[in-house]
DNA sequence: GTGAATTCGTTCGTTACCTAACAAATATCG
DNA sequence: CGATATTTGTTAGGTAACGAACGAATTCAC
């Protein structure tokens, strides 16, 4: 796309524009990629990484997994009354702290938990192999950086 | 940040997941950051967009501008609709072809854009600064090449 | 030149993300 | 103890993305 001359100054726009073009057209591909992986059994991206959790953690306060999966308690109240009118989560006050809730499987929940295919390990294989140890790190670390520096400026913004 | 020994096979899963999960955590960020600064004027991200277009470009035909942005018919019907009923953007149909629609800026919507406020320049400048070009390249080169795997996963997994 | 295929935009239903405002429960401070 | 703050979850409203189905316009084939 952009080719590569001596980059200028005035590339750096460019560039900024591709790293977050390419981030959002990565996260909308691998998103699709997923949710056809997981369509036959009738929930989504978020929802299966919810029933990961709960799979493998055992039961959780929501305000946990909230954390956890880094969504906002509004997002994740969404997500989970779906998985529990379809059947696979149930949500419970908790014992000591009657604000919270607490998630875990129904039996049904399991069942179809166990039915699943990993759609991680479908899709993450087939969309990253031949990308070397190296590049995936480069990769990641400025992903991560970039996110750092925008959450930092939001804070202080939020401040101001 | 990853420290780097033999990567054993289990390792695989671990960076998948990393780059999905950062890709997503930096595309959310970036939208958040964009929008903050977007907010006081009353418009979202892809609806910039789509006037920064509408102001370098000059009118243009509705499905040209899905083609530039990556936008599927159904999502840009949306966000142009939401522009027109603001009133920042005009939206006629075709003097050759009738089922074509070309969308102009309206006089509301120049004025506006007039006065807005760069958010690429403003966030992406601080996002990634002292990241190096060489680093920026290569994070470009892995999201690119894995977004074409995985589009081209999905054409084959349609056709079969 | 007419019937079939294609293109373009819209609408509908779904997923997922956010903020703001609110109610209930709990914690804290005077 | 009791008023005030904080935490937790929900609801409402907004943005953005997708696919499927549809109608209208146009193009293609024969």
């Amino acid at each position: 796309m952009v080719n590569s001359p001596a980059p200028s100054s005035n590339d750096v726009k460019t560039h900024h524009e591709s790293v977050g073009a390419w981030a959002k057209r990565y996260y909308f591909a691998n998103r699709a990629a997923i949710e056809s992986v997981l369509r036959p059994y009738g929930i989504g991206t978020t929802q299966w990484y919810v029933l990961y959790q709960l799979a493998n953690d055992g039961p959780t306060i929501q305000r946990d997994l909230g954390q956890l999966l880094h969504l906002e308690r509004a997002t994740l109240s969404g997500i989970v009354s779906t998985l529990v009118r379809k059947g696979h989560v149930e949500q419970v006050p908790g014992a000591t702290d009657q604000r919270q809730r607490v998630l875990h499987l129904t039996k049904a929940g399991r069942k179809l938990w166990e039915g699943l295919p990993d759609p991680i390990a479908v899709i993450g294989a087939t969309s990253l192999q031949d990308i070397s140890e190296a590049e995936l790190a480069t990769a990641v670390r400025v992903l991560k950086a970039a996110t750092q520096r925008l959450n930092d400026y939001m804070a202080d913004g939020d401040r101001t």
